[in-house]
DNA sequence: TGTACATCAGTGAACGCGCGTTCACTGATGTAC
DNA sequence: TGTACATCAGTGAACGCGCGTTCACTGATGTAC
Protein backbone atom coordinates (compact mmCIF):
# COMPACT_ATOMS: atom_id res chain seq x y z
CA UNK A 1 0.00 0.00 0.00
CA UNK A 2 1.10 3.39 -0.33
CA UNK A 3 0.12 6.36 1.81
CA UNK A 4 -0.33 9.89 2.32
CA UNK A 5 2.54 12.01 3.69
CA UNK A 6 1.81 12.21 7.35
CA UNK A 7 0.82 8.47 7.84
CA UNK A 8 3.31 7.16 9.60
CA UNK A 9 3.61 9.95 12.14
CA UNK A 10 -0.20 9.32 12.66
CA UNK A 11 0.44 5.78 13.21
CA UNK A 12 2.92 6.80 15.17
CA UNK A 13 0.70 9.32 17.47
CA UNK A 14 -1.97 5.88 17.50
CA UNK A 15 0.46 3.66 18.73
CA UNK A 16 1.49 5.69 21.42
CA UNK A 17 -1.96 6.46 22.88
CA UNK A 18 -3.18 3.53 22.76
CA UNK A 19 -0.06 2.39 24.59
CA UNK A 20 -0.12 4.62 26.97
CA UNK A 21 -3.84 3.17 28.10
CA UNK A 22 -2.85 -0.36 27.63
CA UNK A 23 0.46 0.19 30.25
CA UNK A 24 -1.66 2.30 32.61
CA UNK A 25 -4.53 -0.56 32.70
CA UNK A 26 -1.92 -3.79 32.45
CA UNK A 27 1.72 -2.54 33.72
CA UNK A 28 4.82 -2.48 31.72
CA UNK A 29 6.84 -5.76 32.28
CA UNK A 30 2.62 -7.49 31.45
CA UNK A 31 1.87 -5.64 27.97
CA UNK A 32 4.02 -7.32 25.22
CA UNK A 33 4.97 -5.59 22.09
CA UNK A 34 2.43 -7.87 20.14
CA UNK A 35 -0.34 -6.90 22.38
CA UNK A 36 0.44 -3.50 21.85
CA UNK A 37 0.29 -3.27 18.35
CA UNK A 38 -2.96 -5.73 18.06
CA UNK A 39 -4.58 -3.27 19.93
CA UNK A 40 -4.37 -0.16 17.37
CA UNK A 41 -5.19 -3.00 14.52
CA UNK A 42 -1.21 -3.84 13.31
CA UNK A 43 1.30 -6.51 13.35
CA UNK A 44 4.33 -6.84 15.73
CA UNK A 45 6.54 -6.88 13.32
CA UNK A 46 5.53 -2.92 12.45
CA UNK A 47 6.66 -2.19 15.84
CA UNK A 48 10.24 -1.61 14.69
CA UNK A 49 9.66 0.96 11.95
CA UNK A 50 8.46 3.28 14.63
CA UNK A 51 10.56 2.63 17.67
CA UNK A 52 13.85 1.28 18.32
CA UNK A 53 13.02 -0.68 20.87
CA UNK A 54 10.29 -1.50 23.75
CA UNK A 55 12.21 1.05 26.24
CA UNK A 56 12.09 3.68 23.55
CA UNK A 57 7.96 3.44 23.27
CA UNK A 58 7.69 3.88 27.08
CA UNK A 59 9.85 6.60 27.57
CA UNK A 60 7.66 8.07 24.92
CA UNK A 61 4.39 7.00 26.31
CA UNK A 62 5.69 8.49 29.74
CA UNK A 63 6.21 11.66 27.76
CA UNK A 64 2.69 11.75 26.20
CA UNK A 65 1.11 10.65 29.08
CA UNK A 66 2.87 13.32 31.61
CA UNK A 67 2.10 16.15 28.89
CA UNK A 68 -1.87 15.19 28.86
CA UNK A 69 -2.21 15.17 32.37
CA UNK A 70 -0.45 18.66 32.78
CA UNK A 71 -2.53 19.49 29.89
CA UNK A 72 -5.66 18.52 31.51
CA UNK A 73 -5.00 19.96 35.13
CA UNK A 74 -3.94 23.10 33.36
CA UNK A 75 -6.99 23.39 32.01
CA UNK A 76 -9.15 22.74 35.03
CA UNK A 77 -6.93 24.98 37.05
CA UNK A 78 -7.75 27.86 34.61
CA UNK A 79 -11.63 27.36 35.57
CA UNK A 80 -13.08 29.37 38.57
CA UNK A 81 -13.01 27.18 41.41
CA UNK A 82 -10.68 24.48 39.47
CA UNK A 83 -8.13 22.90 42.02
CA UNK A 84 -11.64 21.50 44.12
CA UNK A 85 -12.81 20.39 41.00
CA UNK A 86 -9.31 18.45 40.20
CA UNK A 87 -9.07 17.19 43.67
CA UNK A 88 -12.61 15.79 42.84
CA UNK A 89 -11.94 14.43 39.83
CA UNK A 90 -8.96 12.67 40.49
CA UNK A 91 -9.87 10.96 43.77
CA UNK A 92 -13.02 10.08 42.48
CA UNK A 93 -14.31 6.12 42.53
CA UNK A 94 -14.37 6.59 38.47
CA UNK A 95 -10.71 7.57 37.98
CA UNK A 96 -10.13 4.39 40.85
CA UNK A 97 -12.05 1.81 38.54
CA UNK A 98 -10.63 3.48 35.10
CA UNK A 99 -6.72 3.11 35.20
CA UNK A 100 -6.47 3.42 31.64
CA UNK A 101 -7.95 6.56 31.88
CA UNK A 102 -6.21 7.58 34.48
CA UNK A 103 -3.48 9.63 35.84
CA UNK A 104 -0.23 8.10 34.71
CA UNK A 105 1.62 8.38 37.98
CA UNK A 106 -1.11 6.43 39.70
CA UNK A 107 -0.80 3.87 37.20
CA UNK A 108 3.13 3.37 37.50
CA UNK A 109 4.99 5.30 39.53
CA UNK A 110 6.89 2.45 40.93
CA UNK A 111 7.40 0.69 37.53
CA UNK A 112 9.15 4.46 36.41
CA UNK A 113 11.86 4.28 39.07
CA UNK A 114 13.01 0.77 37.17
CA UNK A 115 12.49 1.72 33.54
CA UNK A 116 15.30 2.96 30.95
CA UNK A 117 17.13 6.59 31.86
CA UNK A 118 14.91 7.59 28.87
CA UNK A 119 12.23 6.84 30.50
CA UNK A 120 12.92 8.27 33.82
CA UNK A 121 14.19 11.46 32.11
CA UNK A 122 10.65 11.79 30.47
CA UNK A 123 9.15 11.06 33.61
CA UNK A 124 11.10 13.62 35.65
CA UNK A 125 10.52 16.42 33.06
CA UNK A 126 6.00 15.89 32.68
CA UNK A 127 6.27 15.46 36.49
CA UNK A 128 8.66 18.54 36.64
CA UNK A 129 5.60 20.64 35.07
CA UNK A 130 2.98 19.36 36.74
CA UNK A 131 4.36 20.17 40.19
CA UNK A 132 5.59 23.58 38.43
CA UNK A 133 2.33 24.59 37.45
CA UNK A 134 0.61 23.44 41.27
CA UNK A 135 2.62 25.20 42.86
CA UNK A 136 2.71 28.73 40.50
CA UNK A 137 -1.22 27.96 40.94
CA UNK A 138 -0.82 27.90 44.48
CA UNK A 139 0.76 30.82 44.70
CA UNK A 140 -0.88 33.09 42.84
CA UNK A 141 -3.82 32.46 44.91
CA UNK A 142 -4.92 34.67 47.90
CA UNK A 143 -3.63 33.15 51.22
CA UNK A 144 -0.39 31.41 50.30
CA UNK A 145 1.77 34.03 48.97
CA UNK A 146 5.16 32.34 49.59
CA UNK A 147 6.22 30.64 46.65
CA UNK A 148 8.87 28.12 48.20
CA UNK A 149 5.58 27.16 50.79
CA UNK A 150 3.67 26.91 47.68
CA UNK A 151 6.06 24.30 46.34
CA UNK A 152 6.23 22.14 49.42
CA UNK A 153 2.67 22.21 49.15
CA UNK A 154 2.50 21.43 45.71
CA UNK A 155 4.65 18.20 45.84
CA UNK A 156 3.35 17.13 48.99
CA UNK A 157 -0.49 17.21 47.78
CA UNK A 158 0.22 15.61 44.06
CA UNK A 159 2.39 12.80 46.27
CA UNK A 160 -0.89 12.33 48.43
CA UNK A 161 -3.11 12.03 45.85
CA UNK A 162 -1.02 9.67 43.71
CA UNK A 163 -0.43 7.26 47.00
CA UNK A 164 -4.24 7.54 48.11
CA UNK A 165 -5.23 6.84 44.37
CA UNK A 166 -2.61 3.74 44.46
CA UNK A 167 -3.76 2.77 47.96
CA UNK A 168 -7.62 2.74 47.06
CA UNK A 169 -7.08 0.85 43.96
CA UNK A 170 -4.58 -2.05 46.14
CA UNK A 171 -6.82 -2.59 48.51
CA UNK A 172 -9.79 -5.33 48.06
CA UNK A 173 -11.91 -4.04 50.21
CA UNK A 174 -14.65 -1.73 48.49
CA UNK A 175 -15.68 0.31 51.85
CA UNK A 176 -12.04 0.51 52.76
CA UNK A 177 -11.24 1.82 49.28
CA UNK A 178 -13.94 4.18 49.15
CA UNK A 179 -12.64 5.54 52.84
CA UNK A 180 -9.35 5.86 51.19
CA UNK A 181 -10.45 8.26 48.62
CA UNK A 182 -12.67 10.11 50.97
CA UNK A 183 -10.05 10.96 53.12
CA UNK A 184 -7.68 12.08 50.55
CA UNK A 185 -10.38 14.61 49.64
CA UNK A 186 -10.98 16.15 53.09
CA UNK A 187 -7.16 16.13 53.61
CA UNK A 188 -6.34 17.57 50.68
CA UNK A 189 -8.60 20.33 50.80
CA UNK A 190 -7.63 21.02 54.17
CA UNK A 191 -4.26 21.19 52.63
CA UNK A 192 -4.47 23.90 50.05
CA UNK A 193 -8.30 25.23 50.51
CA UNK B 1 20.36 -34.98 53.38
CA UNK B 2 18.29 -35.34 56.46
CA UNK B 3 17.42 -32.54 58.38
CA UNK B 4 16.18 -31.30 61.97
CA UNK B 5 12.73 -31.06 63.13
CA UNK B 6 11.62 -27.06 61.75
CA UNK B 7 14.47 -26.89 59.23
CA UNK B 8 11.76 -27.00 56.31
CA UNK B 9 9.77 -24.47 57.92
CA UNK B 10 13.20 -22.20 58.58
CA UNK B 11 13.95 -22.30 55.27
CA UNK B 12 10.37 -21.66 54.57
CA UNK B 13 10.77 -18.29 56.25
CA UNK B 14 14.17 -18.03 54.89
CA UNK B 15 13.03 -17.50 50.81
CA UNK B 16 9.67 -15.60 51.87
CA UNK B 17 12.20 -12.80 53.44
CA UNK B 18 14.18 -12.62 51.17
CA UNK B 19 12.03 -12.85 48.44
CA UNK B 20 10.26 -9.80 49.98
CA UNK B 21 14.16 -7.66 49.34
CA UNK B 22 14.29 -8.78 46.06
CA UNK B 23 10.64 -8.12 44.91
CA UNK B 24 10.64 -4.87 46.54
CA UNK B 25 13.82 -3.63 44.91
CA UNK B 26 13.22 -5.37 41.15
CA UNK B 27 9.61 -5.33 41.12
CA UNK B 28 7.52 -8.56 41.24
CA UNK B 29 7.08 -9.52 37.02
CA UNK B 30 11.01 -8.83 37.14
CA UNK B 31 11.72 -11.32 39.71
CA UNK B 32 12.08 -14.69 38.73
CA UNK B 33 11.39 -18.08 40.75
CA UNK B 34 14.92 -19.38 39.97
CA UNK B 35 16.60 -16.04 41.46
CA UNK B 36 14.22 -15.89 44.49
CA UNK B 37 15.19 -19.58 44.91
CA UNK B 38 19.09 -18.90 44.04
CA UNK B 39 19.25 -15.84 46.70
CA UNK B 40 18.91 -18.13 49.34
CA UNK B 41 21.52 -20.78 48.12
CA UNK B 42 18.68 -22.94 46.45
CA UNK B 43 18.06 -24.55 42.73
CA UNK B 44 14.53 -23.92 41.19
CA UNK B 45 13.38 -27.22 41.54
CA UNK B 46 13.31 -26.92 45.53
CA UNK B 47 10.45 -23.95 45.23
CA UNK B 48 7.45 -26.59 44.61
CA UNK B 49 8.16 -28.05 47.73
CA UNK B 50 7.55 -24.65 50.07
CA UNK B 51 4.63 -22.65 47.34
CA UNK B 52 2.10 -23.70 45.47
CA UNK B 53 3.03 -20.83 42.68
CA UNK B 54 4.51 -17.88 42.61
CA UNK B 55 1.47 -16.02 43.32
CA UNK B 56 1.25 -18.46 46.55
CA UNK B 57 4.87 -16.76 47.45
CA UNK B 58 3.52 -13.34 46.70
CA UNK B 59 1.14 -13.36 48.60
CA UNK B 60 3.05 -14.72 51.63
CA UNK B 61 5.80 -12.23 50.81
CA UNK B 62 3.20 -9.32 51.55
CA UNK B 63 1.96 -10.74 54.37
CA UNK B 64 5.42 -11.03 56.03
CA UNK B 65 6.34 -7.27 54.64
CA UNK B 66 3.52 -5.45 55.77
CA UNK B 67 3.50 -7.26 59.20
CA UNK B 68 7.21 -6.03 59.27
CA UNK B 69 6.57 -2.66 58.82
CA UNK B 70 3.67 -2.78 61.37
CA UNK B 71 5.49 -3.97 63.79
CA UNK B 72 8.34 -1.69 62.98
CA UNK B 73 5.78 1.28 63.32
CA UNK B 74 4.47 0.03 66.32
CA UNK B 75 8.00 0.11 67.56
CA UNK B 76 8.87 3.62 66.43
CA UNK B 77 5.74 5.24 68.61
CA UNK B 78 6.37 3.48 71.16
CA UNK B 79 8.77 5.80 72.11
CA UNK B 80 8.73 9.71 73.36
CA UNK B 81 8.20 11.76 70.04
CA UNK B 82 7.91 8.72 67.68
CA UNK B 83 5.60 10.18 65.11
CA UNK B 84 8.79 12.17 64.59
CA UNK B 85 11.15 9.86 64.44
CA UNK B 86 8.65 7.67 61.98
CA UNK B 87 8.51 10.29 59.54
CA UNK B 88 11.76 11.65 59.32
CA UNK B 89 13.30 7.99 58.77
CA UNK B 90 10.74 7.29 55.88
CA UNK B 91 11.65 9.87 54.37
CA UNK B 92 15.41 9.89 54.70
CA UNK B 93 17.29 9.63 51.83
CA UNK B 94 18.81 6.10 52.86
CA UNK B 95 15.20 4.77 52.54
CA UNK B 96 15.08 5.90 48.97
CA UNK B 97 18.33 5.08 48.28
CA UNK B 98 17.55 1.25 49.70
CA UNK B 99 14.17 -0.08 48.30
CA UNK B 100 15.39 -3.39 49.31
CA UNK B 101 15.12 -2.68 53.07
CA UNK B 102 12.35 0.07 52.66
CA UNK B 103 8.64 0.23 52.99
CA UNK B 104 6.67 -2.66 50.62
CA UNK B 105 3.99 -0.27 49.64
CA UNK B 106 6.26 2.67 48.50
CA UNK B 107 8.03 -0.30 46.65
CA UNK B 108 5.10 -2.53 45.34
CA UNK B 109 1.95 -0.52 45.50
CA UNK B 110 1.06 -0.64 42.02
CA UNK B 111 1.77 -3.58 41.18
CA UNK B 112 -0.15 -5.19 43.98
CA UNK B 113 -3.44 -3.74 42.30
CA UNK B 114 -2.52 -6.05 39.65
CA UNK B 115 -1.64 -9.46 41.91
CA UNK B 116 -3.81 -12.79 42.34
CA UNK B 117 -6.92 -12.07 44.59
CA UNK B 118 -4.86 -13.64 47.45
CA UNK B 119 -2.13 -10.96 47.34
CA UNK B 120 -4.50 -8.14 47.38
CA UNK B 121 -6.00 -10.02 50.53
CA UNK B 122 -2.72 -9.98 52.04
CA UNK B 123 -2.09 -6.50 51.23
CA UNK B 124 -5.41 -5.37 52.28
CA UNK B 125 -4.93 -6.71 55.74
CA UNK B 126 -1.58 -5.55 56.59
CA UNK B 127 -2.57 -1.83 55.33
CA UNK B 128 -5.50 -2.26 57.67
CA UNK B 129 -3.66 -2.68 60.32
CA UNK B 130 -0.97 -0.01 59.76
CA UNK B 131 -3.77 2.45 58.90
CA UNK B 132 -5.67 1.45 62.35
CA UNK B 133 -2.43 1.83 64.40
CA UNK B 134 -1.69 5.09 63.08
CA UNK B 135 -5.09 6.53 63.63
CA UNK B 136 -5.10 4.88 67.24
CA UNK B 137 -1.61 6.32 67.96
CA UNK B 138 -3.02 10.12 66.56
CA UNK B 139 -6.31 9.50 68.41
CA UNK B 140 -4.62 8.91 71.78
CA UNK B 141 -2.59 12.11 71.77
CA UNK B 142 -3.88 15.48 73.04
CA UNK B 143 -4.85 17.49 70.45
CA UNK B 144 -6.62 14.92 67.95
CA UNK B 145 -9.10 13.42 70.36
CA UNK B 146 -11.87 12.88 67.18
CA UNK B 147 -11.32 8.98 66.24
CA UNK B 148 -13.28 10.03 62.55
CA UNK B 149 -10.56 12.61 62.18
CA UNK B 150 -7.66 10.38 63.53
CA UNK B 151 -8.54 7.81 60.77
CA UNK B 152 -8.92 10.66 57.91
CA UNK B 153 -5.31 11.99 59.15
CA UNK B 154 -3.65 8.15 59.51
CA UNK B 155 -4.69 7.34 55.83
CA UNK B 156 -3.91 10.71 54.46
CA UNK B 157 -0.60 10.74 55.84
CA UNK B 158 0.24 7.48 54.70
CA UNK B 159 -0.98 7.85 51.55
CA UNK B 160 1.49 10.93 51.30
CA UNK B 161 4.55 9.07 52.55
CA UNK B 162 4.12 5.99 50.12
CA UNK B 163 3.58 8.33 47.18
CA UNK B 164 6.11 11.03 48.15
CA UNK B 165 8.56 8.49 48.11
CA UNK B 166 7.80 6.79 44.72
CA UNK B 167 8.06 10.15 43.75
CA UNK B 168 11.48 10.88 44.88
CA UNK B 169 12.40 7.25 43.58
CA UNK B 170 10.85 8.07 39.80
CA UNK B 171 12.66 11.32 39.58
CA UNK B 172 16.40 11.27 38.02
CA UNK B 173 16.95 14.09 39.40
CA UNK B 174 18.97 14.18 42.45
CA UNK B 175 18.14 17.69 43.64
CA UNK B 176 14.53 17.83 42.97
CA UNK B 177 14.27 13.67 44.78
CA UNK B 178 15.75 15.46 47.96
CA UNK B 179 13.41 18.31 47.43
CA UNK B 180 10.41 16.20 47.20
CA UNK B 181 11.41 14.37 50.21
CA UNK B 182 11.94 17.61 52.47
CA UNK B 183 8.86 19.01 51.15
CA UNK B 184 7.26 16.08 52.53
CA UNK B 185 8.70 16.07 55.27
CA UNK B 186 7.45 19.70 56.28
CA UNK B 187 3.87 18.91 55.20
CA UNK B 188 3.56 15.25 57.34
CA UNK B 189 4.81 17.47 60.38
CA UNK B 190 1.90 19.94 59.61
CA UNK B 191 -0.63 17.57 58.97
CA UNK B 192 0.09 15.26 62.32
CA UNK B 193 2.23 17.75 64.62
C1' DT C 1 26.99 -53.39 66.80
C1' DG C 2 26.16 -53.77 61.91
C1' DT C 3 23.33 -53.72 57.89
C1' DA C 4 19.19 -52.78 55.01
C1' DC C 5 15.72 -49.76 54.26
C1' DA C 6 12.64 -45.47 54.55
C1' DT C 7 12.53 -40.63 54.58
C1' DC C 8 12.43 -36.27 52.31
C1' DA C 9 14.71 -31.58 51.31
C1' DG C 10 16.91 -30.46 47.59
C1' DT C 11 18.85 -31.15 42.48
C1' DG C 12 18.87 -30.07 37.77
C1' DA C 13 17.16 -31.17 33.24
C1' DA C 14 13.21 -30.67 30.67
C1' DC C 15 8.32 -28.95 29.35
C1' DG C 16 5.53 -25.49 26.65
C1' DC C 17 5.02 -20.72 26.29
C1' DG C 18 5.36 -15.84 25.42
C1' DC C 19 8.79 -12.42 25.34
C1' DG C 20 11.58 -8.65 22.45
C1' DT C 21 13.57 -8.48 18.18
C1' DT C 22 14.85 -9.53 13.15
C1' DC C 23 14.06 -9.99 8.40
C1' DA C 24 12.63 -11.60 3.80
C1' DC C 25 8.62 -10.61 1.75
C1' DT C 26 3.92 -8.33 0.10
C1' DG C 27 1.14 -5.40 -2.45
C1' DA C 28 -1.16 -0.95 -3.25
C1' DT C 29 0.00 3.20 -5.13
C1' DG C 30 2.82 7.05 -7.26
C1' DT C 31 6.15 8.06 -10.90
C1' DA C 32 8.80 7.63 -15.34
C1' DC C 33 8.69 7.10 -19.99
C1' DT D 1 -2.83 6.28 -22.50
C1' DG D 2 -0.47 2.12 -21.11
C1' DT D 3 3.23 -0.36 -18.98
C1' DA D 4 7.33 -1.13 -16.01
C1' DC D 5 9.37 0.08 -12.03
C1' DA D 6 10.27 2.29 -7.28
C1' DT D 7 8.48 3.11 -2.86
C1' DC D 8 7.58 1.75 1.80
C1' DA D 9 4.07 0.72 5.68
C1' DG D 10 2.88 -3.34 7.10
C1' DT D 11 3.05 -8.84 7.34
C1' DG D 12 4.06 -12.95 9.67
C1' DA D 13 7.36 -16.57 10.47
C1' DA D 14 11.39 -17.27 12.88
C1' DC D 15 15.35 -16.28 16.33
C1' DG D 16 17.26 -17.12 21.10
C1' DC D 17 15.94 -16.53 25.68
C1' DG D 18 14.01 -16.73 30.27
C1' DC D 19 9.73 -17.58 32.32
C1' DG D 20 6.72 -20.72 35.69
C1' DT D 21 6.23 -25.34 36.45
C1' DT D 22 7.09 -30.58 36.53
C1' DC D 23 9.41 -34.66 37.72
C1' DA D 24 12.70 -38.53 38.04
C1' DC D 25 16.41 -38.68 40.77
C1' DT D 26 20.08 -37.97 44.77
C1' DG D 27 22.12 -38.75 49.04
C1' DA D 28 22.60 -37.88 53.99
C1' DT D 29 20.54 -39.36 57.95
C1' DG D 30 17.19 -41.77 61.17
C1' DT D 31 14.98 -46.20 62.15
C1' DA D 32 14.20 -51.34 62.24
C1' DC D 33 15.94 -55.59 63.17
Amino acid sequence: MRYDAGHKQATRQRIIRSAGRRLKSDGIDASGVAVLMSDVGLTNGAFYAHFDSKDDLVANVLTDQLNQQAAHFDELLAQDGGLERLLEEYLSPQMRDDRASGCPSAALLDEVARTSPAGRGAYTAGATTIIDHLADYLSARSGSPDPARSRVKAISLFGMLVGTMQLARAVDDPALSDEVLASALAEARALVL
